[in-house]
RNA sequence: GGAGACGUGGCCGAGUGGUCGAAGGCGGUUGACUCGAAAUCAACUGAGCAGCUUGCUGUUCCUAGAGUUCAAAUCUCUACGUCUCCGCCA
């Protein structure tokens, strides 16, 4: 959510925004609601006041009819409350402004490409996609995903979920021991207000998966539980910044994204990701947000894949992202680079809605802190991209070498 | 799921209708003492909103919501949560 007072002292630029996100919304809404809002607070405090006066003191002379006051107050009150909750309501769905770095575009063919790392290998056979490759080897079962549960489910088996398994400690060791990421277990289901203070509600109810019985959601990704994690408090500005990490799997509807990626791994209901969540102070959020992504690409590194970063312009980025990198691996079946993380500074957007904020070391009023997050990085993408990269003519897998002490010392998957 | 107890500031904890944004303690900040630290002493130390002379005034907030009352942290109801005992259970 952004500053009311930032939207109306600002109402140009920010309209401009909405016009690059290709967001359709008048602000005068929002200038006429918050003027009423005024006006109602007005007159209810100054009849407030003067109840006050009297239930103090039983001298005070001035004319005052308590029970006409009440009357009144009490319907201000209740104008306020509807006010109040249909500019909240607006407010809620407005999306975060953007970094003056955030490029301006369509679409993500807009997307400047920052850098590229490594060479896509040369193959001297065709190389096949990960589905032709795990099959035949036993260790993706996409026909009894679909049995137990539906279309974008999948079973892994033998090696494949042996390699799930041993990726996700791999990254969660590099992230912990030598990233200095706290490790974290959250629930994997959470309450509606934890969903809005990271953003993904009220908008995106479609996207996620919700127990209606519990009225919990399945989390959409870590990013949700561990950025709530320190919501509604006031932390000192020399705890900061946090950071945090946690495996956790992945619940998305994937609304709207019917036909895209329906064959393989690479789009499923159920995925598992590795989260890096940073919480610190706006002076640092952009260094953050670089050490950020260089944390996921380093897993990319050591795991030798090739990958590339782009900057998401202004139409490609998220709700509540200011400015987001994307990191893409080499996916040779596609023979192109293909999202496998994605690194997002928020600013205060999100801590402004979960009412996250610091006490600033010089001891002056608390301030809303900056929340950072990014996939470090999406377990099932990564193992398409060592099966599609590390592919044999003769149809097995070698383990890359970081991952080989993370499978007992097998350097090679086959049949 | 059944029975009981309880929800007060960063934390602990007093407060059972107005003098309470809330005693006291811990913690924190500053100052004094000290070569320095500790100890000790003193002062200060919650948040939101509105207004304007930007430092003050007003207002709201004692889990949340509703109610009683001229007046609610305090009384009533509901919800949620925590704890204890019992049941069930990985």
């Amino acid at each position: 959510m952004l500053d009311i007072k930032y939207i109306l002292a600002n109402q140009a630029e920010y309209a401009e925004v909405l016009k690059n996100r290709h967001f359709d919304f008048d602000l005068n809404v929002i200038a006429e609601l918050d003027s009423r809002r005024r006006k109602i607070i007005g007159e209810t405090e100054t009849l407030k006041a003067m109840r006050n006066r009297k239930s103090k003191s039983a001298d005070a002379t001035e004319e005052f009819d308590p029970k006409a006051a009440k009357a009144r107050i009490k319907e201000l009150d209740s104008e306020l409350a509807e006010v109040e909750k249909e500019l909240h309501d607006y407010m809620m769905t407005l999306p975060n402004k953007l970094s003056s770095t955030t490029p301006i575009g369509n679409d993500e063919n807009d997307n400047p490409v920052v850098r590229t790392w490594g060479t896509p290998r040369e193959f001297t056979f065709e190389p096949k996609a990960h589905w032709d490759i795990a099959e035949p080897l036993g260790i993706m079962d996409f026909e009894k995903g679909v049995m137990l549960a539906q279309s974008r489910f999948t079973v892994l088996k033998g090696m494949g979920a042996r390699m799930e398994r041993a990726l996700v400690n791999f990254m969660l060791d590099m992230h912990t021991k030598k990233h200095g990421y706290l490790e974290v277990e959250p629930p994997f289901m959470v309450r509606s207000a934890i969903l809005e203070g990271t953003g993904q509600l009220p908008k995106f109810a479609e996207d996620l998966y919700r127990l209606q019985n519990d009225d919990l959601w399945l989390i959409p990704t870590a990013e949700v539980p561990l950025t709530n994690l320190n919501r509604e408090s006031i932390l000192e500005e020399k705890d900061l910044p946090l950071y945090y990490t946690a495996y956790t799997p992945c619940f998305r509807r994937e609304a709207g994204s019917a036909g895209r990626d329906v064959r393989g791994l690479m789009r499923q209901h159920q995925f598992d990701k590795v989260e890096m969540v940073k919480i610190c102070t706006p002076e640092t959020s952009y260094d953050e947000l670089e050490k950020l992504t260089n944390n996921a690409a380093e897993v990319l590194e050591t795991l030798g894949l090739p990958y590339r970063v782009v900057n998401l312009c202004s139409g490609d980025i998220g709700f509540g992202s200011a400015k987001t990198y994307d990191l893409e691996v080499w996916l040779p079946s596609q023979n192109k680079y293909r999202e496998i993380s994605s690194c997002s500074n928020c600013e205060d957007f999100q801590a402004r809605r979960m009412s996250l904020r610091y006490r600033p070391a010089d001891g002056g009023r608390p301030v809303f802190a900056h929340t950072l997050n990014g996939s470090g990085i999406a377990v099932g993408r990564t193992l398409i991209a060592i099966i599609e990269n590390y592919q044999n003519e003769d149809g097995s897998v070698n383990v890359p070498e970081a991952l080989v002490p993370y499978m007992d010392g097998i350097t090679r998957i086959t049949r």
